[in-house]
RNA sequence: GCCCGGGUGGCGGAAUGGUAGACGCAGCGGACUUAAAAUCCGUUGUCCUUAGGACGUGCGGGUUCGAGUCCCGCCCCGGGCACCA
């Protein structure tokens, strides 16, 4: 039997007859328990896996064996997000085909993830490319749209010039491309959406009843960006519809047919406090009050208008920036105290948010306050402000109240008494704004509102590789949905497919595509934009349930069997985008009475990346950093050439443009699979970033060539039928440490493993191996009881051991001549009482300082060990001329003498 | 600015309020070897000359018999959001 780990001499070998035998083709027997273990669908990279992308498959793995072996039916699958600007974009630059290189590129992941042997079910897999797959991605299209989910719109969009495509909110960072870093631009194409909005709530409410990260569900919480508050309607007023001679009157011309407009606020108890209003550039009214104002205000208006159309997304979003705007002429009543106030537009009011309009009150807004002291308006406090603020501001009450101007800090919180409030004044804020929002209600010029910073899904995206829309026009341009026994709508196949700069879809210049009649028979025209890769990956962990349906997305009984998945494991990047997207699917199916779960995913894990060693050097005079960069980017060829003080080494995530990739090819040439996923499962907790470096793969494989010399020592001794005469040996001695060491392993890697806890279910593994080498010296001729002793801990070690290190499982199992693969055997089960020590060692403190320790066998009486810890030489010595005040016995743990 | 994470030996990290540093890496000493690699055995928080002791989980307070762990106030690092009314 071999006695350290070689390997070369054996995995592929095992991998090989794990496929032969089919051996993680799904189970789906009835009578047990279902786990769905699903890893996020990954595009296949023609950069291939790197050992970081295997730090999410292999605790999966990990998981999904473990359960397998404890009885479930575990449903495993893997498949590829192959429709997408990535796989387009680099066909493009190939100047390939998209459709046959994501073939060999998930060929390629395919072969990675079987060389670290991750027991995918291979015969459930499928791209999101395939016709066979997409057809149902365009009939849950179809369904989104006859439940009015999905619309189209000639809104606004973000434009990425360099994809040449329009991207939506959640592939917008900070005004970039979320992909590609260019700076997005502001373009009107009619486009399809998605309407999200109308789950906001849902997708808020549900997120208490998974098991999420905190952060994750945070984050989304964020997004969807909840607020409440008060939407109330102002009338709008112009100069000419004053009384001469009395320009501040309160009195104003009876007019019903006064312009209005709405205002969203969240303080509706500062109503007192504004003293302007902003509409956003884009606001519908603003046409209104240039037909009211003279031709200097219109030209200024307009003037402000163009420049806001103009003004990039980033150069809009620029920190610090300094307000701008334009005072419109016209004047709001403001509702509580009668009085007018100017109307401004001013691009810091955004369209897409509320009403696109506000009431501003500078003293408790820092944004309105900037605003105010740039275009010198009026700062009316309404708060007294709280003792900490007067305090920072080294300011008592009427200083403050007598000019906030003239201090730098605005008074936003809701901490001071109103003033100037009308009856209002004296009210906290809770009390005024209660009062305030019945009143408002009351007079039915208002109501209580909840407003959601989530914006309506963009879907369509002007590109060639991606899933066709299913959507026909008229010759008049009216919709029309392709019936589904013309569904798929397949995307030809074309030699040139380039994305254009007009924003129509490289579709639109196929007439074979392009021209289709429709169900009446007139001539008609395709939709040409095509799906965005995340519609394909909303949906895609239903069809593993039920792969192969033709006629249907899946089979209710199986979708609901398998659904929700149990642990689903990937990138905490995806936060917002996909799972976002994949609940609001799921939610929508359910509503249509397709599913019968609200929630995809019950558990969801972000495994922490692993960075490589990068690196960087200063930028010269005439180079430039982009944006982020923190240096200019060396090969390690360059990186050896400069001298080393001239090198900066910088932990960065893997990428092949970063040049620090570490392939999973080459880490099992060189130190064999199951050391690369000993070495990820024990590197760092799951959830924390590593910095990757091989040596710790040797200590992994050092520890297997421990594994398999215990292995090969026990072999001798090897007794396969210990589990039926173990109970009537008495287990004494060596055969009890022996025992106690097993079931404490078996129990800690349960548990671990459970709980995501890989770091120390192998250092228990470890810890075990080392103990039974120890006590294994200690018995070179070994009784009969111990013989079987050590034959439950090797083969218990196997089995625990085998979730991570598959290959070296199976091959010491077969040195002993056993039958099979660990795979299909049962994991072992736990024995407290062989697990629980028999001696205890007590910590004994005085005044809660350690001095000594004592062992006392288990279930020492609390008195027996006090008696004992105050007989200890070195306790006294420390106890000596003090008073015992009090004796702490914790048992089984320490005693604390607290003495003075 | 706001919201999440996180600061423990030379390094990665372990520790239901109860003996801080498990397990591993690197280092050091030794065995084997002509030699090296590999392997094995031992050792390794810091300081004090040792027995032994003092100090030690980012900083400052607090609660407790007892704090890495709980509370309050900071500092630093990583991530996310950000003119959202």
């Amino acid at each position: 039997m071999r006695d350290r780990y070689e390997p070369g001499a054996f995995e592929q070998i095992w991998r090989n007859r794990w496929l032969e035998h089919d051996l993680f083709v799904t189970r789906e027997d009835p009578t047990r328990e279902k786990f769905y273990g699903l890893d996020f669908f990954p595009y296949p990279s023609g950069a291939g896996l790197s050992v970081g992308h295997c730090r999410n498959y292999i605790p999966t793995d990990v998981i999904c064996r473990a359960k397998y072996m404890q009885g479930y039916n575990v449903l495993h699958p893997m498949g590829f997000d192959a429709f997408g600007l990535p796989a387009e974009n680099e066909a493009i630059k190939r100047k390939s085909h998209p459709g046959p290189m994501i073939d060999q590129y998930a060929a390629n992941y395919q072969r990675q993830m079987e060389l670290i042997g991750i027991s995918y079910d291979w015969s459930r897999s499928f791209k999101s490319s395939d016709p066979e797959y997409y057809k149902w991605t365009q009939w849950i299209f179809k369904l989104l749209y006859e439940r009015g989910l999905a619309y189209r719109s000639n809104a606004e969009v973000n434009w990425c010039p360099k994809d040449k495509t329009a991207l939506a909110n959640e592939e917008v960072v900070g005004g970039l491309c979320e992909r590609c870093g260019t700076p997005v631009e502001k373009r009107a194409i009619p486009q399809w959406f998605f309407k999200i909005t109308d789950y906001a709530q849902r997708l808020i409410d549900d997120l208490d009843d998974v098991d999420w990260p905190e952060g994750i569900k945070n984050q989304q919480r964020n997004w969807i960006g909840r607020s409440e508050g008060v939407e109330f309607t102002m009338r709008v007023v112009f100069d000419s519809e004053l009384e001469v001679g009395h320009p501040d009157d309160l009195v104003v011309v009876a007019d019903q047919s006064d312009p209005r407009f709405k205002v969203f606020t969240t303080r509706i108890d500062t109503i007192f406090g504004m003293t302007f209003c902003v509409l956003a550039p884009e606001h519908p009214l603003v046409a209104t009050i240039k037909k009211r104002v003279d031709n200097d205000r219109v030209a200024e208006i307009e003037a402000y208008q163009a420049k806001a159309k103009t003004l990039s997304e980033m150069d809009r979003q620029a920190d610090n920036r300094e307000k701008t705007g334009v005072n419109t002429g016209a004047y709001a009543v403001n509702p509580a105290n009668g009085k007018r106030v100017p109307i401004f537009i001013a691009d810091y009011v955004m369209m897409g948010y509320g009403t696109g309009a506000i009431m501003a009150v500078p003293a408790h807004d820092q944004r309105d306050f900037d605003f105010a002291v740039k275009f010198g308006l009026d700062v009316v406090p309404i708060y007294r402000p709280d003792e900490s603020f007067l305090k920072a501001n080294d300011t008592d009450e009427g200083t403050y109240l007598s000019d906030p101007k003239a201090f730098p800090e605005v008074f936003t919180t809701k901490d001071g008494t109103l003033v100037n409030s009308g009856e209002y004044s004296g009210m906290s804020f809770e009390e005024g704004s209660a009062k305030m929002t019945e009143w408002i209600v009351a007079l039915g010029i208002g109501e209580q509102k909840v407003n959601y910073k989530l914006r309506d899904w963009l879907i369509s995206r002007q590109r060639y590789w991606g899933c066709p829309i299913p959507v026909v026009y008229d010759k008049d341009g009216n919709a029309e949905l392709v019936s589904d026994n013309l569904l798929p709508v397949e995307l030809p196949e074309v030699d040139n497919y380039e994305p254009s700069d007009d924003g129509s879809s490289p579709l639109s210049r196929i007439p074979e595509f392009l021209n289709v009649t429709t169900q009446d028979g007139m001539l008609g025209r395709r939709e040409t934009d095509t799906l965005g890769g995340f519609a394909c990956s909303s949906w895609y962990f239903l069809r593993f349930a039920d792969p192969h349906n033709e006629s249907q997305p899946w089979n209710q009984e199986k979708a609901d069997y398998w659904m929700p998945v149990d642990c689903y494991v990937g990138g905490a990047e995806h936060a917002v985008m996909h799972l976002l997207y994949a609940r609001f699917w799921t939610k929508v199916l359910f509503d249509a009475g397709l599913v019968k779960v609200k929630e995809p995913f019950q558990r969801l894990m972000n495994q922490g990346q692993v960075l490589g060693q990068t690196p960087y050097r200063q930028p010269k005079d005439d180079e430039v950093l982009g944006v982020g960069e923190e240096g200019i980017l060396l090969s390690f060829e360059e990186a050896a050439q400069l001298p080393e003080d001239e090198v900066t080494w910088r932990w960065v995530r893997m990428s092949k443009s970063k040049g620090n990739v570490v392939t999973p090819d080459e880490a099992v040439a060189n130190y064999g699979a199951d050391a690369l996923r000993i070495y990820e499962l024990f590197v760092a907790p799951f959830e924390q970033s590593v910095n990757w470096n091989n040596e710790g793969m040797q200590g992994a494989s050092r520890f297997l060539s421990r594994v398999f010399r215990l292995a090969s020592e026990i072999a001798p001794k090897w007794n396969d039928a210990w589990k039926l005469s173990i109970e009537h040996e008495p287990a004494d001695g060596k055969s009890k440490e022996i025992r106690r060491a097993t079931h404490q392993f078996i129990r800690k890697a349960t548990e671990d493993i459970d709980r995501f806890a890989f770091n120390t279910y192998i250092s228990s593994a470890m810890t075990f191996v080392n103990t039974i080498t120890d006590i294994l010296k200690q018995v070179p001729n070994p009784t009969e009881s111990e013989r079987l002793a050590l034959s439950e801990a090797l083969e218990s070690l196997i089995k625990c051991l085998s979730p991570a290190a598959p290959h070296s499982a199976d091959e010491i199992w077969q040195s002993l001549e056993e039958p099979g693969f660990v795979y299909q055997l049962d994991w072992p089960k736990f024995n407290a009482d062989l697990a629980a020590e028999d001696t205890i060692t007590i910590a004994i403190q005085v005044n809660g300082k350690l001095r000594d320790t004592l062992q006392m066998p288990a279930g020492s009486s609390n008195e027996d060990v006090e008696a004992q810890a105050l007989a200890s030489d070195k306790a006294q010595s420390f106890i000596d001329g003090k008073t015992i005040r009090k004796v702490i016995v914790v048992p089984g743990k320490l005693v604390n003498i607290v003495a003075n």
